[in-house]
DNA sequence: GTGGTCTAGACCACC
DNA sequence: GTGGTCTAGACCACA
């Protein structure tokens, strides 16, 4: 894992979780890798990533069971899904609008220019 | 201004000096606000109005005119849509493409939603 | 057992002795479960089972016979009624009288309170 | 300020700018120590601050300004009440009654303790 | 072994 | 001056 600048670490490895539960690579109650593992393997301070967990666990994505370690929440991908939803058509459609029309492009030009990426 | 807003607070009025311009409301070589003049009436510090202008005039976006004020430069316009476009195709467009697949929604579906804003 | 409570597992299953005993479910000499049984029930590892014996039987609460197992100590409940009862006037008391006061509940508004719940 | 052990410091310190919200000591949109201060003022490191302030801003407690600094957050005292009162009665009250059985305490009894505390 | 908390000290962007 | 993040290292309770 690399880590963009600009963007907290710890945020960076939330996203890494969420978009892992997902895309049901890690599915319900299954056990996430341990702090002190995932530090190692991501090469970061234990510390930062404990403040991915607690952030995950606050939001309810993963829970802990003592002394065992943390767990994919059961409502861990309802929940994700739908703050996806709600931040796309609250945030990002607006502002996508609102780019689109400051440019002059089109929503044929933009299926075209996503149908580039697709390929 | 938005100061709980997490981004800078001299970004988002270089964003309305922007908006302005792309929308020519402001045109080339007309004269903007002085810097004490827009800190008054944004309730902001005029050393993050100040700075505000520094960041856009080093991306030719206005000019000083010594003693006088600060003036929309002539590429300005230019600039700012070529910004626009390269971000938009270099970051904004495959981020949107990466969570239009991670929730399902097709380019038809993308097309009905932009289609509901404008209405 | 909740796991996922933040109370130790080992406290938890030491109330639920304390429970027992002064419900008179289990009275004075008789023989609690096995550690290794006790463990199989509540799905815990054998050692936290330990960790409460130990804890119970420094305070006087069970005693062991050896080879043959835990057994209530005749002192228990006299010994559990105490502290309860200590806990109670030293910590709970003045804690629910600083909340009442902070929240504008007379002591009629508790008494009503507490009846719903008899109801 | 004296931290009792057993508890975590920032959640004492938590504790206690909610008393002083609730007790109107700090009002709506005024501002709250800084990091810096705070730390100096309760000896303790600033990063322990910096986590009560992260965890009040979460619960929208506090807000902040770019810059300036935290402040009380206008809801702050409908939450801090809200979440006071279900704790009380969804958790304490529960608890309270069911040790007032255990211990053969009625609510006349109840009643006169607290008024000892009062007088 | 697991998480949880705290200290110390550093560096950064921003106002 | 303000907050925000990160590292390093330590100590603790718990399973």
């Amino acid at each position: 894992m690399e880590f963009r600048d600009k963007q907290a670490i710890y945020i960076q490895i939330a996203d890494y979780f969420g978009n892992n539960i997902l895309k049901d690579i890690w599915k319900a109650d299954e056990k996430v890798p341990s702090v002190r593992q995932l530090a190692v393997e991501l090469e970061v301070n234990p510390n930062t990533v404990m403040r991915t967990y607690n952030h995950l666990q606050e939001n309810n994505i993963i829970y802990n069971k003592r002394g065992i370690g943390f767990f994919v929440s059961p409502e861990a991908k309802k929940i994700l899904t739908e703050d996806l939803k709600k931040q796309f058509i609250e945030v990002e459609l607006p502002e996508l609008y609102r780019k689109m029309k400051l440019m002059g492009i089109t929503n044929d030009d933009l299926v075209e220019m996503l149908s580039k990426i697709n390929a």
